[in-house]
DNA sequence: GTAGGGTTAG
């Protein structure tokens, strides 16, 4: 209280009764303070209804602390008062001052908790980290025979859901003979709170059918997002006629909770209709028609209600932001991205963590890793979310030894890794073949249970997969307790890395008859085994039933497949005519399945139309420059070669460069080529030297000398240098033991020369050798490779 | 009643 307002004040004798009423109409804590100084000078300082109505007051203008001296000024307080605080300190964020507040109470008064007393500190121990606190309560009010009352029981089950303790809250509502409303929604919504879906929408049912109990707005909406979450359109339905015929549907929230399941289920027709009949759309209800344009990829409508809800001078929170954010990054909205991190910043909205971790997603997934590294870096409240962004924006720009790296800090900083997280590493494993640090993130997955969760599942199939042991991923998937569509794809896959076409296809069979909705990437599994194992006529078919029992329109990797099984088949001209019956227009991979295939079966005439399309439509793209001047090579056209390298020299393209990992043990070596950094270079390049002759004996014969002609000498000199792979291989025999399997990952595809190379190696030295490349696995032995010399 | 992080092809 201010002098001046003091001073201001008309100070007069009031009755009681006026003085209740002015506490009743005071609007901001000052008016408070000045009736609290009439309050004092009319006498009624001991008066204990004044002074309860005056904390009462304070506490809903959260003034807790001016409550609390107030409180401390009373000599006798009652029960009621007491009550009172306990529930004003726990709507002001105070919880642990409302069970202290009890705790004096049990413990220095003559006064008895009643059921208020027991609702008001349980909803508040709901408030406190530590769930000891309500458990203990739970146990005194039964003990003080509170155990049944209704006020009671509803706090008793939300405390219980908080805490995830989804069985106890059961138990709780399971035991209340009677149920009112309030009951029943709190079942409802802390079902929701625990994702239990089902549950929540069985026990709004039964609510609705035969309990005789009123539903009220929140019933509805509060059930609403399960039928959201499982995008159960009919439900939804069922829950909107019902709301009609109960008079409800017009309520702002239970409209909001249409609308957000009717945008989840993809439909923002009827969520636009539902929209316009809210009389007066508030905060909440924008957000849900924001969020829903996002989520069916309308940028545009999202966009242009955002700017309406600026324009209309409301305040927008985080959900709003949250719900935009994801507008940007499938169109590549960068500068847009900056301006809503601005925007954040400006108005202190970054600090909300959800913010700033949809905006390092939307930074990672616009390739802008660097801006979401340093975004993650500023957040000051670094949640297990935001850890999970950053580390899965790292795996997905293929960055996973930063990703990893980053999975460690992680750990040194005690935030405890969850399923998200576990899945994101595991990607990262497959990535680089990281078998040991696999097995070591499976190990934490038994520890921690993470098994059922299905993410981590397929994630460790894909991993075993990756990393070469897809007996060990056939196992896993053969005794998973639930799969999906990911799931199974994600084996067809592996069967198809692995060269393993018939595998596929019976898996595939299989899928069909489980009756699990094949997806676009089950049929590109699928067809990448058929190629990778040279099944033309199967592959045919397959692609052909997509189309006509499936009725799925092929996507343009779908062409590129069938592309790339027929021209490695052979059929050259087929597959460009196949490229021509295209009902969409031909990406690079199209046309560099094309090119490949011309490498394969040494065809320079196509190969340069194949090339001449992908410069124009990929003029970045090394890969196939290279290619192309191969091809050329080969067919003696040195000339020709020779300008394609010319123009990737003047225009500073950058080729990747090759690199092959080798683990022993748990100890990862990485090989580049020509790499003469290695501690034990001399014994490699001596075995090398010797295996060379060997191999020459049995018939090799190097692929690479055709390339070299009239080729500059420093050039000659790169192209000679001895590929990664085969320095990988040499040290492999080098440190381990005779007849154990070597296994290298190598970045690149493997090149013809060092594919022969190993084949040879294989059978003289009588060892599996086991190669990744960028598109698959290769099984040597005994002088022949897996791939049939198709890849 | 609205909202952040995860798996599969190439």
């Amino acid at each position: 209280m201010n002098c001046r307002s003091l001073a201001g004040a008309v100070i007069q004798a009031l009755d009681r009764n006026s003085c209740l009423r002015l506490l009743e109409d005071s609007s901001a804590v000052s008016h408070l303070a000045q009736t609290h100084a009439q309050v004092v000078v009319c006498g009624y300082k001991n008066d204990i209804s004044t002074i309860t109505k005056l904390i009462h007051k304070l506490c809903d203008f959260k003034a807790v602390a001016y409550a609390r001296a107030l409180f401390l000024s009373v000599p006798k307080p009652d029960l009621f008062l007491f009550n009172v605080l306990i529930r004003g300190s726990s709507n002001c964020g105070s919880p642990l001052s409302s069970v202290s507040l009890f705790t004096y109470l049990r413990n220095n008064t003559y006064l008895r908790p009643d059921n208020f007393t027991y609702a008001f500190t349980v909803s508040a121990s709901s408030g406190i980290p530590d769930e000891k606190f309500g458990i203990l309560l739970h146990a005194q009010a039964v003990v003080d025979g509170y155990g049944s009352d209704l006020f009671v029981g509803s706090s008793l089950v939300d405390f219980y859901f908080t805490f995830s303790k989804v069985e106890m809250a059961q138990k709780v509502f399971d035991r209340m003979l009677e149920k009112d409303t309030v009951l029943w929604n709190t079942m409802i919504s802390g079902l929701v709170k625990n994702c239990c879906y089902e549950d929540s929408i069985a026990v709004f049912a039964k609510m609705a059918a035969g309990s005789g109990v009123r539903l009220d707005p929140t019933s509805v909406s509060s059930v609403l997002p399960a039928a959201a979450e499982l995008q159960l359109l009919n439900i939804g339905l069922g829950i909107q006629c019902l709301s009609v015929k109960l008079g409800l549907s017009s309520h702002v929230h239970v409209l909001t909770g249409l609308i957000s399941l009717y945008s989840k289920c993809g439909d923002m027709k009827t969520s636009k209709a539902l929209f316009e009949n809210i009389i007066r759309p508030d905060l909440i209800s924008y957000n849900a028609m924001i969020s829903g344009y996002t989520t069916n990829a309308d940028s545009e409508s999202s966009l242009r209600l955002f700017k309406e809800l600026l324009g209309l001078g409301f305040q927008v929170n985080s959900s709003t932001i949250v719900g935009l954010i994801p507008v940007f990054y499938p169109f590549g909205h960068l500068l847009l991205t900056c301006g809503i991190h601005g925007f954040c910043v400006k108005s202190g909205i970054i600090s909300n963590p959800a913010v700033s971790t949809a905006l390092t997603t939307a930074y990672s997934r616009l390739n802008e890793i660097e801006s979401a590294r340093l975004l993650f870096n500023e957040s000051k409240e670094k949640t297990l979310a935001s850890w999970n962004a950053m580390i899965s924006g790292y795996t997905k720009n293929g960055l996973t030894e930063k990703a990893i790296s980053l999975f460690q800090d992680m750990q040194v900083s005690k935030m405890d890794p969850n399923p998200v997280t576990v899945t994101s590493i595991l990607s990262a494993c497959a990535q680089i073949g990281s078998l040991s640090l696999g097995k070591w993130v499976y190990d934490m997955i038994r520890r921690k249970g993470f098994l059922s969760n299905l993410y981590v599942l397929t994630a460790l199939i894909d991993m075993y997969t990756k990393c070469g042991s897809i007996e060990d991923a056939r196992k896993l998937f053969d005794d998973a307790p639930e799969k999906n569509v990911v799931t199974w794809n994600t084996m067809i896959s592996g069967y198809g890395l692995h060269g393993h076409g018939q595998e596929a296809i019976d898996l595939f069979d299989e899928m069909m008859k489980s009756n699990i909705v094949p997806s676009a990437v089950t049929f590109l599994s699928v067809l990448y085994a058929c190629s990778h194992a040279g099944l033309v006529d199967e592959g045919q078919k397959i692609f052909h039933s997509m189309v006509h029992d499936f009725g799925f329109e092929p996507l343009s990797e779908h062409y590129a497949c069938m592309v790339d099984i027929l021209g490695r088949a052979g059929k050259l001209e087929k597959a460009l005519e196949f490229i021509q019956t295209m009902t969409v227009e031909p990406s690079p991979p199209v046309w560099g399945a094309l090119l490949g295939a011309c490498m394969i079966h040494k065809n320079t005439r196509l190969a340069q139309l194949a090339s001449e399309k992908l410069f124009n439509l990929d003029p970045e793209n090394v890969g196939y420059r290279v290619l192309l001047s191969n091809i050329l090579s080969v067919d003696k056209k040195y000339a020709q070669a020779a300008s394609v390298r010319q123009v990737v020299k003047q225009r500073n393209l950058v080729k990747t460069p090759g690199a092959t990992l080798l683990e022993i043990g748990d100890i990862p070596y990485v090989f580049t080529a020509g790499d003469h950094s290695h501690p034990q270079k001399e014994a490699i390049y001596a075995l090398l030297e010797k295996l060379s002759g060997k191999i020459l004996e049995a018939g090799y014969k190097p692929e690479t000398m055709t390339a070299l002609h009239d080729v500059e000498e420093e050039e000659k000199e790169l192209i000679m240098r001895i590929h990664s792979e085969k320095l990988a291989i040499t040290f492999g025999l080098i440190q381990t033991n005779p007849g154990i399997e070597i296994r290298i990952f190598k970045n690149l595809r493997v090149c013809l020369d060092c594919h022969s190379w190993t084949k040879f190696v294989s059978k003289i030295t009588e060892r599996v050798i086991v190669v990744r490349d960028a598109n698959r696995f290769h099984h040597f032995r005994d002088g022949a490779c897996s791939c049939g010399d198709y890849w």
